[in-house]
RNA sequence: GGGCUGGUAGCUCAGCUUGGAUAGAGUGCUGGACUUCUAAUCCAGUGGUCGAGGGAUCGAAGCCCUCCCGGCCCGCCA
């Protein structure tokens, strides 16, 4: 509640001016102010003035007299702005003490969107053929932060990652391997999902240019793979396996874990398409064509001028798009589970039980990783195929929105960054490209990353040991590829420049984390506890209640976040936090006051600060050093 | 051609869902603050026809329409 107490209170008084008036259909906002209007606005004169035909100054002036009578434990004052605006002054001693008691609290800054419902949350889904670059960091970190926003919205929340180990791209690997003599073993030091996209994969892809007929190689692989029994496809599982689990250390450094890892060739190989596709007939969701282009194939019809979409075709297969329906209808628990459940081979650090699906018999009890609602993490070149899947469950589950395609924008590379790995671009950012060898791996941004922070942090902490500086640069590394990732809003490109992401300074997690050292180091030097049983009253001037003000705006922001599935809410929830408690360092002293209830009071305050971003931070799966 | 999407300060972006006060950050540039709880910091200044035009409204960056510019998608590929 915190803050959220004192818009409540306001809430509830002005409806009952309202009641009082018989004026009942006004939705008012009531909201934290803009910096020096009060602390607390509503533009409720704004609307009366339409209902009731005056000026909306005459009706602020009117609501700000009537409110005086009111019952007031957390507002102070009420003042009418020539504007129109009603303005509400806080009680602060009051409302210091209500936030600062709340804010030491474990579930600080949890709200209850989720009413304790099973929802999936699937991201990463990489083909199992290259290592991640720079571009799938930004599905895995959207869809790792959302799955803990949401966790802490009281959702219980199944973490999926869908490993299509059966597509077209696998396929290219294993013809490198069975056919142009690729290694099984990297060169020395390279990991083994650098080597399959650097290496064997571009160079596979790249031969198919010069010589097209190698196409009918490629086609007869694919066709293998499908086939469970046959050698290519227990030799591509070895593979894609091997290449997986090289990707999942990556993601593991970034503090990323799972639930549960669903192949695709097992979906294929359940049978479960075949009874999607008797449902999607018998509901009439698709139309079998006797004549036209798509004659002899099933399709779903377009909407809006779009053109229809083949999901049999006339040989009878099940196309790349028909795939995903039985899965997405499976991740909703729409059908029943063909799978048994294994644990993964190797433990995800923090001792994050991961589970992974399998068709052979399994001493497991059963698992159900399904949910009442899904969300799917997949950049929004696939908005169209997902719009398609969407409609589609929409219809099985009678509910709009079961299922959501939380979509975004892709990364690209930027103009210089492209230069660096020899492209000529013509000064304009280019997209990735995996098959074209064009993208900047996840790995080495992340060391650069770390030995720049361990550069820095050696300059600052000349007496600090080897492990104490690894430890540090290593969670600031991770704060600030993750912050990058979600600090714009899903529907920007963010172009990757290679040198501008080393920055440490300014809107970066760096300095966020920088300002959670600043209060560690405070406390630390106080020698003291924290409490919280101060004189709340001596928290007082601008500095110290912006502070506050902020502090108690935690769960305001978590539940935003929540309901629009927007992360960068909270990453710039942190900025602030961040920036109104530099700004407080700069000028009010905590310790050393020779004032000990004053130094108590302002303690208290560092510490709620303190425990709020790290809280904050956690939901970006960033780690507060109390050094740095 | 159709669908989706972006256009706000030199650059990178908030604000738009729910119209209202003075359009905010970071970065850049200029200047200032470290014998002090860590300068990965703070403070001040600089910088804006909110892509263009029209419409409804007492009131538009925001809503509606048209247009311009950029990006992505549109296979019986995956």
């Amino acid at each position: 509640m915190s803050f959220k107490s004192l818009i409540d209170e306001i809430e509830n008084n002005i409806h009952k001016i309202l009641d009082d008036m018989s004026i009942f259909d006004i939705s008012f906002t009531v909201e934290p102010a803009k910096p020096g209007f009060g602390d607390v606005s509503s533009n409720v004169s704004f609307l009366l003035a339409k209902h009731l035909k005056k000026n909306p100054k005459e009706i602020a002036d009117f609501m700000s007299e009537t409110y005086q009578k009111s019952k007031s434990t957390l507002v102070s004052k009420v003042e009418s702005h020539p504007s129109g605006y009603l303005n509400f002054f806080a009680n602060w001693e009051k409302l210091n003490q209500l936030i600062l008691s709340e804010s030491n609290l474990d579930e600080f800054g949890s709200v209850d969107l989720g009413k304790n419902s099973t929802i999936v949350v699937e991201h990463t889904s990489v083909n199992p053929n290259k290592a991640l670059h720079i571009g799938h960091i930004r599905n895995v970190v959207l869809g790792d932060t959302i799955a803990r926003i949401l966790k802490k919205s009281n959702y219980k929340v199944n973490i999926l990652n869908y490993v299509d180990d059966s597509g077209l791209q696998v396929a290219d690997i294993i013809v490198g391997f069975t056919y142009f003599g690729f290694s099984q073993d990297p060169p020395s030091g390279k990991k083994f999902d650098h080597y399959c996209g650097d290496d064997v994969y571009v160079k596979t892809t790249e031969k198919y240019e010069k010589d097209p007929s190698l196409e009918e190689i490629r086609k007869k692989t694919l066709k293998d793979l499908e086939d469970g029994n046959s050698e290519i496809a227990q030799f591509a599982d070895k593979i894609t396996r091997r290449v997986l689990e090289s990707q999942l250390e990556t993601c593991w450094n970034l503090g990323i874990y799972y639930d549960c890892l669903n192949f695709e060739s097992q979906i294929i190989r359940s049978g479960l398409w075949g009874k999607i596709f008797e449902k999607l007939k018998e509901m009439c969701l698709i139309e079998f064509e006797n004549e036209g282009k798509n004659e002899g194939c099933w399709v779903i019809r377009g909407e809006n001028n779009e053109e229809d979409k083949v999901l049999v075709r006339s040989n009878g297969t099940a196309t790349y798009i028909a795939k995903d329906i039985p899965y997405a209808a499976w991740k909703l628990g729409l059908l029943e589970d063909p799978f048994k459940y294994q644990k993964y081979e190797k433990t995800q650090p923090g001792n994050h039980l991961l589970w992974q699906t399998t068709l052979v018999s399994s001493n497991e009890i059963k698992q159900n990783f399904t949910g009442e609602k899904v969300i799917t993490v997949i950049d929004s070149r696939q908005a169209r195929l997902q719009k398609i899947i969407t409609n589609l469950m929409s219809k099985f589950k009678s509910a709009d929105d079961a299922y959501v395609h939380l979509g975004y924008e892709s990364v690209t590379l930027s103009a210089d960054t492209a230069q660096t790995l020899g492209l000529d671009t013509d000064g304009k950012q280019t997209q990735m490209s995996g098959r074209k060898g064009h993208y900047v791996n996840a790995d080495s941004v992340y060391d650069l990353l770390k030995n720049k922070t361990i550069e820095e942090t050696r300059k600052r902490h000349p007496e600090m040991s080897d492990p104490e500086i690894e430890k540090i640069s290593h969670h600031v590394a991770v704060g600030t590829l993750r912050y990058e990732m979600i600090k714009q809003d899903l529907d920007k490109i963010i172009a990757f420049d290679l040198a501008k992401s080393l920055s440490l300074e300014g809107d970066t997690a760096p300095y966020i984390q920088y300002s959670h050292a600043r209060a560690s180091r405070i406390i630390e030097k106080s020698m003291r506890v924290p409490s919280i049983d101060v004189d709340f009253s001596l928290l007082n001037d601008k500095f110290e209640l912006d502070l506050v003000k902020i502090i108690g705006l935690f769960d305001i922001y978590v539940l935003d976040a929540a309901k629009n599935l927007s992360p960068k809410v909270i990453a710039r929830y942190c900025h602030d936090l961040a920036v109104a408690f530099s700004s407080f360092y700069e000028h009010v002293k905590v310790i050393d006051l020779g004032n000990e209830k004053l130094e108590n009071s302002r303690l208290c305050l560092v510490n709620s600060f303190k425990l709020t971003l790290e809280k904050a931070l956690e939901l970006l799966g960033i780690v507060s050093p109390d050094k740095m």
